[in-house]
DNA sequence: TTGACTGCAAATTGTTTGCATCTCT
DNA sequence: AGAGATGCAAACAATTTGCAGTCAA
């Protein structure tokens, strides 16, 4: 995945620094959406000289590319994840711990068909997530 | 609306002002979701005096009292609207106009309990927003 | 070599807070 | 009268921009 999106943006002719290359790792190696101060700080840990300017930079190219998905339902909404806007799918996101599970079928069709006949309008797109607490941050909560 | 409105903040102890009332008039009378800024500009427009401090401090009293309910699709994330968010509902949202349409019915718990199932989290939520261009957009799109 | 990229610092924009004054109840 | 509300200005926080030096291709 990292290879991939780093042979992308050459592709495009974007060039491939060291920061860059960092922070496409950093959001691939991450289950959870991320903020931009988020990246930052984990980034910096691995290399103290990349700048939080670059970080917004980057995330702008990203998401013009595709790369990267924004997150609503976690709190903060500017706030990224891996993941293509364009593929058609969804987070499921854990409050606890912030990771992100996709999913695809949301089987919002005829929901969808439903609406537009009721009010005329032509929909052309949704917005999707669900909020709830994943296996592991259940068992915190019991302890 | 607004007379219920503003009798549940007076019944909260909170204080009648002409600010606030021009505030909820202003929200109840628009049915596209608005930003801070949006809803000052056109409070202003009635009375110059108001300031957008007030704006803030008055929103987060009718959110804190659910009156109105973030809305994220369409654009701005910090965006507001007149509805309970603790009744369960979802919006359809014009992205020629901004004009919000509620909808409840979201026949979702067939797929929540799906997922449940599948991924192993307790959901206790979700967002749901659906964008599309209302039927007056689509007339002016023609011309 | 050279245009793109980087980091810094400064400028913007959006939001919150402190405070003296004013006003609903 | 008195708690709470208001507007102003200042403080903060988040994001963007200008610029000179640096680096990938």
């Amino acid at each position: 995945m990292e290879k991939k999106i780093i042979a992308s943006m050459r592709r495009k002719g974007y060039k491939i620094t060291p920061s860059r290359r960092l922070l496409v790792k950093t959001i691939v190696e991450s289950h959870e959406h991320l903020t931009p101060a988020a990246i930052f700080e984990r980034a910096r840990d691995e290399d103290p000289g990349v700048s939080l300017v670059t970080i917004y930079r980057t995330l702008e190219i990203l998401q013009k590319l595709g790369f990267i998905c924004e997150v609503h339902g976690g709190g903060s909404c500017r706030s990224y994840l891996l993941g293509q806007p364009a593929e058609h799918h969804h987070h499921l996101i854990c409050s606890g711990c912030g990771t992100v599970t996709d999913f695809t079928d949301c089987s919002l069709g005829d929901l969808e068909l439903e609406l537009a006949h009721k009010t005329g309008f032509r929909i052309s797109g949704h917005l999707l997530e669900f909020l709830g607490l994943c296996t592991s941050c259940q068992e915190k909560e019991v302890l």
